[in-house]
DNA sequence: ATAGCTGCAAATGCTTTGCAAGGCC
DNA sequence: GGCCTTGCAAAGCATTTGCAGCTAT
């Protein structure tokens, strides 16, 4: 049914990240991480995977990507109340939102500084540093 | 039945908005702006309205928001995928985002510095920077 | 064999909307 | 009076969950 390209690598992806290589599974991380950085919503990802004539659900859909990123696999990204974000570069950087398109686009490295953080209030510590610049 | 405080200030403050200053959106204003900077969410200033003994529907509360956030009189943070969350607070800055509370807090003034910032995508013009900072 | 996955459909949580009744100027 | 607002209940969306059946190891 799938042949046409290794899917090797993937199934060691999965592996590594303690996630069995299902059919389901696989049909996502190709989709994912065979083409390059990407920004994708659950909803675009299902209607990518039944585009490629696979069968598999929203709730799926769902769960994977929550599974990949719980792995370190994706980075959830919010920047619209409403829907969540996935993207597959795990490297920490900042981001473009285009709000009336509603699609992100990574700042190219290095092209943003952040100075000195600040201290974290008391009790706490830092866990992430987003930096959303919304364009229109 | 409201009359322990002034309302004018804030009757004039909406008027300035072209916004009637009814009831209910004297209430929700009061609730805001006269308790200085506050992060809110819709459900936690309906609970305050009516532990305040007024009724305002959550519906109004959603409606006037929105209209105070149109008018400059209230921003709109985006930190969680679900629910919004609005500053009185209108100039710009940043936030700690305590995410087991739910809880946003300001960045004290200066305390972050952005550098340069990138050149916005082709086309498309810088509306407005967020810095998050994910606590815990 | 069996622990883990998947899919469906129902449930959830927040937010928006339609529309009749009410209130401000 | 006339137009703007409000409130309710219903609808809307994205997302989550329960659970029976399936599948990778």
């Amino acid at each position: 049914m799938i042949t046409a390209r290794p899917y090797a690598h993937l199934v060691e992806r999965l592996k590594a990240a303690k996630l069995r290589p299902t059919r389901q599974r696989l049909a996502l991380a190709k989709l994912l991480f065979d083409n390059g950085d990407r920004h994708i919503t659950a909803e675009i990802l299902h209607d990518e995977v039944l585009a490629a004539g696979m069968k598999v659900s929203l709730a799926t859909v769902y769960n994977s990507l929550h599974q990949f990123t719980e792995a370190g696999l994706l980075r959830e990204v919010i920047v619209d109340s409403g829907r969540s974000y996935f993207d597959t570069n795990t490297v920490e950087h900042h981001h473009f939102y285009h709000v009336e398109k509603g699609e992100l686009e990574d700042v190219p490295d290095g092209a943003l500084t952040l100075g000195d953080l600040p201290a974290a209030p008391d009790g706490t510590t830092i866990e992430r540093v987003d930096v959303i610049i919304r364009v229109r």
